[in-house]
DNA sequence: CTGTTAGCGCATTCAA
DNA sequence: TTGAATGCGCTAACAG
């Protein structure tokens, strides 16, 4: 049982003093560089490494980053065992760039309608004094929570917010995305193109709906508000939203659906309905989970760079707290579209 | 930009002394009830919530708890977005139990193969002065790994490690649960059931192989090792098992798989060769992630109680950090099948 | 039962 | 360019 090495041990073995080491350690100013080696072969002889937690208290960086998810959405998500994978993305951005500067990444489930979640947060931020704080939908937009962090003085950002405003926002172009997804299906000729849209209480769910809007309206086609069924990303809402569409008279031979969820629920009260897919009806989804390349048949969607977005924030967090000034407020990732056999 | 409420403000407003806060925090003893009730009543006012980098440096829990993956595989799952989920399950069972007693679960990628995995975990360790370290396969039967944990008196898990030794053993019973996918078949029939082993580097590889060649022999069945194809859970390896088995003049009717990648390689393969699943073969899985519920047909598979594991290590760990003795050296937790139509 | 003292490992003042 | 002091928020060991 060695007991751990402190930068003590590494200064007595340099010869120098403890500050100087630290200085090494953190790669501040004023050491000559004969000596900056002496104690960069000491710290690797010794194998040291300082604790973050004497950092912290020692007044500098935590080097952590704590990453905000909504608990019911993310444990459903876990429990049903659908491979909902936003959480993964968000770890393989999040987690390799946070490691890249010693940084790490913590996550914490966090209920956005709670009437609590402030009391959440400044608990985990009170624990953990992170270096910043990485808001996920529908957390980016809930001002009870970026109030908190402005007072607070935390930094922090905020994935797939468009809006400017405090902290980082980080998003892809949400309703170019769904232009792009409606001018996919327009330019295979269909001319009734439906749209089944998000929950209002996420800000992008807004965008999405105006580039489908765009899309149809730049074709010179009709602005029909009957094409646009209201959904909230359930797969029950998504199945009410397609029932609708299907009653109609003239219904539509496509779909954009705002997330996989509904768009798998469009595919499923197609196919019940006897309709063929693409032939009768053509679909399109967002975010391109795993389900929907084993859907049958899989799914056109619109990819989302969840890992390019997190990756994004933990670099302009870690960033800002190094010192780093103009920062860009807003970042937009760009997003891909994988087309498959439902279009 | 409110300055953060530290144990003096509680003591202060309580009027004591820092250490009854201390105290009346971690349930110590000797306490009256009403200093503890008006000390709680000063934490819940001020909204007080211990820093753990500082309860760490007073030489207490750190309240974090590390786990180790393997990096390449886990992410090139991340990155292949088929939802393999263990890291979610992990997630799931792992942070849930953690958060219940004010823990908090880091995760770390290590890579196994390396010659410096040593200085790696060493170094997630000094850094993070974790309270117990939470290893997955391969990891959990990784010498360099768990040796060192032993030096440094670091309390640890394996997971899906049966073997009794230094830190707690959990896992399923994965003998058991071979026997019973190969069980399973020989109920419906099946005489010539084939399985296709896992890489040796995974302890359970050899434990499912017994349990596979326990419940042929159970039957009165001979042992045949043509029947036995040698895989390392990759895609690729399930193919060329599976085309051995076609090849065979007398081929196997079932197959069982070591997991889900190998066994969606033979039904790939199977498929291929014009036969029908499951009249031609029957193929049972392993692991069940989501992407054999979606395989065509969805295939029946053992499920792995992977967020009951990662649940029962950091109970353990925490439990035996709190100083709670005669806690169990190896558990086993239950495995379930799931019976779908590939059987 | 409660308060006082002395660190934990580090970074941030200051001096030299 | 370096070193010595001081304090971060907390707990353990000791007193009272």
């Amino acid at each position: 049982m060695r007991r751990p090495v402190t930068i003590k041990h590494v200064a007595a073995e340099a010869g120098v003093s403890l500050q100087t080491v630290s200085r090494v350690i953190n790669n501040g100013p004023n050491v000559r560089q004969e000596v900056r080696d002496r104690v960069a072969a000491a710290v690797s002889k010794l194998g040291y490494v300082p604790s973050i937690a004497a950092q912290r208290m020692g007044g500098s960086r935590s080097y952590l980053l704590l990453a905000l998810n909504d608990r019911d959405r993310t444990i459903e998500g876990w429990r049903s065992g659908e491979g909902a994978d936003w959480v993964d993305q968000m770890l393989l951005g999040g987690m390799l760039q946070c490691a890249e500067a010693g940084y790490r990444m913590i996550f914490e489930l966090v209920d956005t309608h709670s009437s609590h979640v402030e009391r959440e947060v400044q608990a985990a931020i009170s624990a953990l004094h992170p270096d910043g704080v990485i808001l996920t939908p529908p957390h980016s937009d809930n001002p009870m929570i970026t109030e908190l962090l402005v007072r607070m003085g935390m930094p922090f950002a905020r994935i797939g917010s468009m809006e400017a405003g405090e902290g980082f926002a980080i998003a892809m172009d949400d309703q170019a995305a769904a232009a792009a997804a409606t001018s996919l299906l327009l330019d295979h000729g269909h001319r009734r193109v439906a749209f089944i849209t998000g929950s209002d209480e996420y800000a992008l769910s807004g965008a999405r709906l105006d580039g489908y809007r765009q899309a149809v309206s730049a074709r010179g086609l009709p602005d029909d508000d009957a094409l646009i069924g209201r959904g909230d990303f359930t797969f029950a809402s998504g199945v009410t939203a397609m029932e609708g569409f299907l009653a109609m008279a003239d219904r539509p031979t496509a779909i954009v659906a705002s997330n996989d969820q509904m768009a798998l629920a469009a595919l499923r009260v197609a196919l019940r309905h006897g309709l063929k897919v693409p032939q009768d009806v053509a679909i399109v989804s967002f975010d391109d989970t795993p389900i929907v390349r084993f859907a049958s048949p899989p799914l056109t969607a619109i990819v989302q760079p969840i890992a390019g977005m997190t990756a994004a924030a933990a670099r302009l967090l870690i960033r800002a707290k190094a010192g780093d000034a103009d920062l860009p407020l807003q970042t937009i990732l760009p997003f891909a579209i994988a087309e498959r056999e439902s279009t």
